[in-house]
DNA sequence: CGGTCGGTTGATTGACCAGTCAATCGGGAA
DNA sequence: TTCCCGATTGACTGGTCAATCAACCGACCG
């Protein structure tokens, strides 16, 4: 939330963030400097606290900038009543995955640096976290009601393993250098669809 | 790595361990100094450097003392003829999900300090932890051959997807204060071997 | 042309803490 | 009893960095 502010201005904001999320992505969040940042956005070191309240205020406005387009996301599919489950599934997972597609670094820094870090900015934000997985619950609950899916299985516990699975997806691709192709992610997200509704079972 | 050490010494060295172990918990790794180590084992600040290399070197041996036992239960599994695909699965589950019901600490400690510090000692580490993908993997491969399951989901991601699924229930354990209860642990594991090998469709 | 006020600068401050080290202790061997 | 050596102590050093702040710049207004 700047105060009132130029284009010019808000367009120096916009580019210590962007410097942030590279800086964050390849240094991680506890081993940069602050000075890091400001050299990445070519700007000098006080210029990062007239735009930002701390280091951390930075990650925080990354984090809940990203992770209120997936809230949306989720929303959107649990609202749209054209959808089957598995549709409303896939429309979740393939934002996380393409988001990691076309922003992998923004993608790093929420999964890597908040989202995993259960001490610290995981925790601060962990009501956040857990709308998500309510969103991702009600999908499944209706689905049970409709009979669309079967009703035995906590809706609150298939979410949990169903966004656990496409985080640890993630993280192998974080890990792993090789980045993964269009591909890869189109496979993922239906694997994962299928995964958890199809099961393991044979056909 | 003890060099050679009395009964005694082997105590001290053990007790810091488990003082770390309660300490990294409470205040997490990068948010407790050595001396709170210390003062929880009541030792002298120097004692910790006698028996240990560094401060990550504690965190080490924590995460690998553990991880080995539970790669060996994974082995275990995978090898042991007279199991179903879904005994492996939940053996390997009920002994990860046993482990924080018995250990809290040290589980948290695993998980939340070192297997999902992606840029920290979850790098250091991949390697071991991807051990446990690939025994997951393993037991999900032979499966596929003997048609036990399908054979149309890649088995390392499958494997990605089910640990996932363990861990992110954990760490809802871990950052929602109430403990586990057995209960809660056996449906966890039920639920999830049900969920991953007979899908969400319905029955 | 003088004044005002965001925007911009980077040196400085103050706090924090891992790891070192020289000194001391104490139990068993000679 | 003396000596030796591992065990034990905790003060101290060196380095790191987030955040502050006083000063400077320059565009626009009256």
């Amino acid at each position: 939330m700047p105060p009132r502010t130029t284009a010019a201005s808000a367009e120096k904001r916009r580019a210590i963030l962007d410097a942030a999320v590279r800086v964050f992505a390849e240094r991680g969040f506890n081993h940069c400097r602050v000075s890091d940042i400001a050299d990445e956005a070519g700007v000098a070191y006080g210029l990062v606290y007239h735009y930002f309240k701390s280091k951390d205020g930075i990650l925080d406005e990354v984090f809940l900038e990203r992770w209120a387009l997936m809230l949306e996301v989720i929303e959107e599919a649990a609202g749209d009543d054209a959808l089957s489950v598995r549709d409303r599934l896939a429309k979740v997972a393939t934002f996380i995955v393409e988001s990691y597609g076309r922003h992998p670094d923004v993608m790093q820094v929420v999964i890597v640096e908040v989202t995993r870090q259960a001490n610290t900015f995981g925790r601060k934000h962990w009501a956040t976290i857990q709308d998500a997985h309510a969103g991702l619950a009600r999908i499944v609950e209706r689905a049970q009601e409709s009979g669309e899916l079967r009703g035995d299985i906590p809706p609150s516990f298939a979410a949990i393993v169903f966004y656990g699975g496409i985080e640890q997806v993630l993280t192998s691709w974080i890990f792993d250098t090789a980045p993964s192709t269009p591909d890869d992610r189109r496979a993922a997200v239906s694997n994962l669809v299928e995964t958890i509704c199809g099961g393991l079972d044979p056909r």
